[in-house]
DNA sequence: TTCCAGTAGA
DNA sequence: TCTACGGGAA
């Protein structure tokens, strides 16, 4: 490990970090379709959910069939979750998943007309939407200043900055009000996807090689 | 064998 | 608070 700080990050420190992470990003981007632009809240809210507890390289050939046979969230509702499930089941999860997608969308549909919310409280009331997911359609879609934190982020945080592991991610607060603290404004999305690359790429859960690749922050 | 862009239910 | 979900890559 050649990097470490505490929780308190002076300015300079903060600035350094933003800038490096954001720099280590643009050079080892990782194109995902769900990434590109013009992807709708639909499609962003869509590969959210199969992005859970899964290797985001196996999720695309999934993602692709989806967006092509479904391409909005009320033909979705319409899918039979037989269906779905056959199209997920290489992810696993699929009965969980499978059922999250007829929800959601059916829940769209029904209370939303069809489109997905953008408020941060109307978004977490959708059935299997958490805080992580929620923020990053915000985030990512909406283009908004959401700090986000996965498991990733949050072994990030233990590794770098002194954190404790903690068992709901959700509920750390004091890891949200950091990285929402961290973020560059302006460029969140950026941001949040040099992270999550950097975390699957280099500091990973298996050996943290952050000292190799990115040297000290 | 471990681990993966979490969430809901008990 | 703890557990189930899960096929497939590393």
């Amino acid at each position: 490990m050649s990097f470490s700080y505490s929780k308190d990050l002076t300015d300079q420190q903060r600035d350094s970090i933003q800038r490096k992470l954001l720099a280590w990003g643009a050079e080892n981007y990782r194109a995902f379709p769900w990434r590109e632009q013009g992807v709708s809240a639909y499609e962003v809210l869509l590969s959210e959910c199969l992005l859970r507890k899964t290797r985001a390289n196996s999720v695309v050939p999934v993602y692709t069939e989806l967006v092509t046979r479904y391409p909005d969230v009320t033909k979705l509702s319409r899918a039979r979750v037989s269906t779905l499930e056959r199209i997920v089941r290489p992810l696993g999860l699929h009965k969980i998943r499978s059922k999250a997608l007829k929800d959601l969308a059916t829940k769209v549909v029904k209370e939303h007309d069809g489109e997905i919310p953008l408020g941060e409280e109307s978004l977490a009331g959708l059935p299997h939407c958490g805080r992580y997911t929620a923020n990053a359609v915000l985030c990512f879609y909406a283009q908004e200043d959401r700090a986000l934190v996965d498991s990733n982020i949050e072994r990030f945080l233990c590794r770098h900055f002194g954190f404790e592991p903690v068992i709901e991610i959700h509920k750390a607060d004091d890891m949200w009000e950091f990285m929402q603290g961290l973020l560059p404004s302006g460029c969140a999305r950026e941001f949040n996807y040099a992270l999550l690359d950097y975390c699957a790429l280099v500091c990973t859960s298996r050996k943290c090689l952050c000292g190799a690749e990115i040297g000290e922050m």
